[in-house]
DNA sequence: TATGAATGAGCATTCATTCAT
DNA sequence: CATGAATGAATGCTCATTCAT
């Protein structure tokens, strides 16, 4: 007998994933994520229940997971600004290396209106505004709504992601983010 | 004469603007589409020969009259911060006053993609792009990746529009949004 | 614009009746079905929204139409006797002509054990049991367990149809069945 | 060795019972079969060929048992009223003490249009005709339609136990159905 | 021009059967 | 023998498009 195999989990959501980040869900064919997959039509639905609960589950999983690894940056020790830049850079390096699963996630929220999804993305941004709020509180930043400029955070990671120079490194993206979210909220401190 | 046809026509593009903004391509149906406009289904096929062809219609076209109104102002004779304020000012308004035409042309990119389509989001960020690099050639402002910067700023609009704070106002987001591209761009300025 | 035509659903019923009075409701196909009725598949969904409704509907129309007859029967003028066996005739006369409804109302109930069928078919055994209970009432009939014995007909009808000699007359079927009730219900009255 | 088997095959029809007479044939899921029996799915493809085979195997064992039993008492030497009588008797009780197994045979006719099933049907009534004939050989029944009688029998025993009042003990149901029979059948003697 | 009934290709999902363990 | 994970053929239903009126 079979056992129930994790291997065949992640083959399918890694198929899934490369489907889902390049075509709009109802594009995609369950056939053809279980083909890439190379595993019966069937065996998806071992798996998950639906073809909605499959992507679902991947956007889900797959933010939580970055989200935690941000919330543990976040709490970080140092000051206000080293932890932003880490966040920031950690980020955007598994966005870049992710890019599948990044298009994935960002586009989940215009791609399928789900409130649980459009929270995710809010959250996704309101990590960023806790390290902005005590930053503020610590008077090492200067901001009149870190909530907004926390939101732009992931908007620009996305937009060098999908639309930036084709030959960007993503260690220029990151420095070039920083330098843009460095200025505005050090003014102070520059001079 | 024309006046009656023009009127069903936009009050067919009135209809799919507001369903197509708020759900997928695919979950969009022509029937509801029709039935909102008030016409009957084989109506909206007078007027354009396909669901795709309504949904791309109306996203080049906006995106062109969008695209048009900027250009216009990028080609402005005063400074380019001015220019470039503008230009948002302009950009920021016309999402607030259009939110279900900026949801839908933002997210169209993600939504079918058509090489077309990605073409015309990236040439969003590259009309500011040319006001960028006037700055910089002007000794105004100061930026080593003004294409990557440019394409910020309609995502930061996005932002602004999909995950702001609700009560936000107009003006006050295109002020947060251009203090956010001020203090980076001009730094030298600023002392 | 073609009209909405109860040609269309009448043919509809016509095939569907064939198909499910020959095969179990699981082993029919939506396709044949549509193809028998020489429509397209689509627009049996137009008429009925599902291949259950298309199979409820049928049953109970099928089944109300056939007790509103027999209850109208039931609320004669004329002796109990003479009421019953109008009934039964009916009943007969009916299942003999329309073998494929009678078959698919009656197996309806193994078939599919929905409640509301069952109680259909209980219904149909129960509106003899009121003629039973006149008879038995005005000392016509004897009968400690009219109830029972009201469910004996449809049973016995059904029986006859699906069981009964083959070459067998409907009028044939009817006298036979009349004199097995006669017999046990009449015994004072026929010596 | 052989116990351990048996046991194993009569749990998986004791189970195969219960579903198969509560649903149609393709409602009821192989999974749940095994589910119920306690055994793996691919323990039941030991003992039975196919789904297919496991149902036929159970009407088919059970008509012939049943049917032996009544064949044996069909061919008693006692008078054709007496054996008639204590066929009935033995067709209800086996009926209301199996009533899972009664229902599943009684509509493995209409549930699946296979000829032996149906051919097996006709059987139980024609064992009764057996009698009824050979009654009216020796004077003591009286009855154009023996075969057509016999036939009432197992669809009046079919009425009692599906459509019957809820409380009527099993021996109420003998005699009521007997008193008709006897009242049709025995109409001189009674005089 | 305007309509909406009719169409059928297309797709998610189910479930009997197989087979590696 | 026993298992249950894996399979994919089979089928109900959807919805963009057509076309008779």
């Amino acid at each position: 007998m079979q056992k129930r195999d994790d291997k065949k989990r992640e083959a399918i959501i890694a198929a899934a994933v490369k489907q889902f980040s390049s075509r709009p869900f109802h594009e995609v064919l369950l056939d053809e994520i279980a083909a890439a997959a190379k595993v019966g039509k069937g065996t998806v639905y071992i798996y998950f229940s639906s073809k909605e609960d499959l992507y679902d589950t991947i956007v889900l999983e797959t933010f939580d997971q970055l989200l935690a690894e941000l919330r543990r940056l976040a709490d970080g020790k140092a000051n206000a600004w080293s932890v932003l830049s880490e966040m920031v850079r950690h980020l955007m390096r598994w966005a870049y290396r992710n890019p599948h699963f990044y298009r994935m996630i960002m586009q989940s929220v215009s791609d399928r209106v789900k409130p649980s999804l459009v929270r995710k993305r809010k959250d996704l941004g309101d990590v960023f505004g806790i390290v902005l709020r005590r930053g503020i509180e610590e008077g090492d930043f200067e901001d009149s709504q870190p909530l907004l400029t926390a939101q732009y955070i992931p908007a620009c990671v996305r937009a060098s992601v999908l639309y930036g120079p084709v030959k960007l490194e993503v260690d220029e993206a990151v420095e070039h983010l920083l330098s843009f979210l460095e200025s505005r909220l050090r003014k102070g401190q520059q001079l």
